[in-house]
DNA sequence: AGCACGCCGACT
DNA sequence: GTCGGCGTGCTC
């Protein structure tokens, strides 16, 4: 160790103006602390203020001239900054104009001392357990290739459900992605699987029990207590190669040796980071495995078109499975059946006669667009929209014949009248939610158990035996053996609202809904026509996903190029476009969004995209730290600028 | 964010 | 002549 010796190092602050390396000196008291990926306490900017920071490096001379400041001290030995996590930060970051700072707070979960001393007394090395391979099923000899060439694929997953050996089933997806993952583990390296939610964690986490001892299975998710969160990711730190299973967060998962990243459904909205810098777990897996050249998978039943265009592109290939086995899917108009009671459920005839006769034999799943009673509640003399006298909230209506109630307050609205036109009768406008298509359904088919699941009633599986599933979208509960016959019945009212990614998010979700159907059962898709119909048919959701970029190409929307919004006071956001360096494709706005702020949206080629990252960067750090505010003494409000890179936001308002 | 540095109006 | 206003800029 030189006595010249530095450290770089990455200061948790939010100011984008800090967002860089900062060069310290290493008193000679810490120098054997002192290591790459610590956490240590550094003044900043007058002693007696210190920060937090992580140590990116120790190297001999930074890039830095000034006289240095000395790490005040390291709060913990372990690094918990691997070098491959520091690119990928900071790249992602970059990528999207923001702070490697924020990519880290998602990276590494905050520091557990208790969890600390178990993991470093615990320093006797544990018999790694030796993994056989499984083979991955369905695709021939495909996967294994993808994993041992590390490969980029887009995988059609195999739709229906699978029993695993402790008599639980899963879809059959779990087991494929949990097969890819053994099969690295078992070479040697670490597999992380990203999935939207817990309960596709659930189903992955129990298929790869098949595979591998459960001390090699790490579950990364924010459901799970801080200090196990902190001690799965104390292990990946570790040498042992492991499978991690999480969800958007788990894709900056440290590993020694990362031989693989698949995602699961990547068109799930849940794969979108809400936090800034706003960082997509796809374009966060794309980076990764681009500088670490592991293998990914991104597997789902219904293609999106940011994938699509990578397959276009070449960057992915598209993986099917051997034997094209899909669901049957009808599309049926929505005419309804001559039976009352059907007619009563709003039920068209086709699905009414399919639900019929598969009830006898097993479950049958019912997908409905929204949960609760009735969606909305109208004054039945105007049509106007029925609000809450307190807050203005829509009324909403639990059950049948209770009170209406406020969905903002929750205030009971005993005695209401109309703010439009004074009438105090109220009509139910719109189709049913899933707890009156229970209640209706209950009544058509009466002996029969109704079940019902949704975001307040979620249930993971359902037996073999004869029940009706009432599940909103996405909240499908696995049936033993796949469901009799699966009705998606509002089709129509999904594809009704406004919004970019309408069709490819409906495909979603009817596909995930038949993919859970029984062999040779059939699937209804009521009150759906056109090319959506038919991609449903014929299983051919990637035809689909080609045509609807083709039609994002001609509107240049995204994907087919990328977009940045660009919000802040007028004579800031003009200036953040005016000073970009290349043209931009074209520049939308700027609109004015009230209280003195504009937007703009600009779109731009994927080619360009660094250079305009990087210039609205500088562009926002200039305005956060230059002219702190046009108006008065400093007062806390919005900044002058905010920049936002594939901010999908405008395009998918109704 | 904080906090120092810097260049114009009232003060012992 | 200096003390201090807070606009401007930096933080290794």
């Amino acid at each position: 160790m030189s006595e010249s010796a530095i450290a770089r190092v990455v200061v948790d602050s939010p100011l984008p103006q800090l967002d860089r390396l900062f060069d310290y000196s290493i008193p000679d008291a810490l120098a054997s602390e002192v290591v790459a990926g610590v956490r240590v306490k550094v003044p900043l900017r007058s002693a007696g203020r210190v920060a937090d920071g992580l140590v990116v490096e120790v190297a001999e001379r930074g890039g830095f001239d000034g006289p240095l400041s000395e790490i005040d001290s390291v709060v913990s030995p372990i690094p918990v900054l691997t070098p491959e996590v520091w690119r990928l930060a900071r790249q992602a970051a970059d990528r999207a104009a923001g702070s490697a700072n924020d990519i880290l707070r998602l990276a590494i979960p905050g520091r557990q001392v208790r969890v600390e001393k178990t993991f470093l007394g615990a320093t006797e090395s544990e018999p790694i357990p030796v993994v056989a391979s499984p083979t991955v099923q369905h695709y021939g000899e495909t996967i294994d290739s993808v994993v041992t060439d590390r490969s980029r694929i887009a995988l059609s997953a195999v739709p229906g459900v699978t029993e695993l050996r402790d008599g639980r089933w899963v879809r059959t997806w779990a087991v494929t992605l949990a097969q890819a993952a053994a099969a690295c583990v078992a070479r040697g390296d670490t597999a992380i699987l990203v999935v939207p939610d817990y309960r596709d964690q659930n189903q992955v986490e129990a298929a790869l029990a098949q595979y591998l001892p459960p001390e090699l299975i790490i579950r990364a998710d924010a459901r799970q207590s801080n200090p196990d969160r902190y001690r799965g990711f104390l292990r990946g730190l570790g040498d042992t190669a492991l499978a991690v299973v999480g969800n958007r967060s788990t894709v900056y998962f440290p590993a020694k040796r990362l031989g693989l990243i698949a995602l699961w459904d990547d068109g799930d909205p849940l794969h979108a980071e809400p936090l800034a810098p706003y960082v997509h777990a796809r374009d966060a897996a794309l980076i990764r495995q681009e500088q670490r050249g592991c293998a990914l998978i991104f597997a789902s039943h219904s293609r999106s078109s940011e994938v699509q265009r990578l397959v276009e592109l070449g960057w992915l290939i598209a993986v099917d499975p051997v034997r094209a086995a899909h669901p049957k899917v009808v599309p049926t108009a929505h005419q309804l059946s001559d039976d009352p009671m059907a007619q009563r459920a709003r039920i068209p005839s086709l699905a009414w006669r399919t639900a019929r006769e598969a009830v006898a034999h097993g479950p049958v799943l019912v997908q409905v667009a929204r949960p609760g009673y009735s969606p909305r509640l109208a004054c039945a003399d105007c049509g106007q929209t029925a609000r809450c006298l307190r807050c203005s909230g829509p009324l909403a209506q639990r059950s049948a014949g209770s009170t209406p109630s406020c969905s903002w307050c929750g205030m009971l609205s005993t005695s209401w009248s109309c703010s439009h036109c004074d009438g105090t009768r109220l009509r139910l406008v719109g189709a049913a939610g899933s707890t009156r298509t229970a209640e209706d359904l209950g009544r058509a088919f009466p002996g029969v158990r109704v079940i019902i699941a949704d975001g307040e009633h979620p249930i993971e599986h359902v037996g073999s035996s004869p029940a009706l599933v009432i599940a909103t979208r996405g909240a499908e509960p696995i049936a033993d053996g796949g469901y009799r016959a699966v009705l998606l019945l509002d089709g129509e009212q999904m594809i009704a609202r406004e919004s970019l990614r309408v069709a490819e998010d409906c495909l979603r979700w009817w596909s995930n809904a038949a993919a859970l159907a029984a062999p040779g059962a059939v699937s209804v898709l009521s009150g759906v026509g056109g090319e959506l119909a038919t991609a449903m048919a014929t299983w051919r959701q990637a035809d689909f996903a080609a045509r609807e970029l083709r039609d994002r190409r001609m509107l240049r929307f995204p994907p087919a190029v990328r977009v940045a919004t660009v919000t802040g006071t007028l004579a800031a956001v003009a200036e953040a476009i005016a000073d970009l360096p290349v043209e931009p494709s074209d520049v939308l706005g700027p609109v004015d969004l009230g209280s003195a702020t504009v937007r703009s949206i600009v779109r731009f080629d994927y080619s360009a995209g660094s250079e305009i990252a990087s210039a609205l960067r500088s562009e926002l750090i200039r305005s956060a730290s230059g002219r702190r505010s046009a108006a008065r003494g400093g007062r806390p409000t919005t900044p002058a600028l905010r920049v936002r890179l594939d901010d999908l936001e405008p395009f998918l308002e109704s």
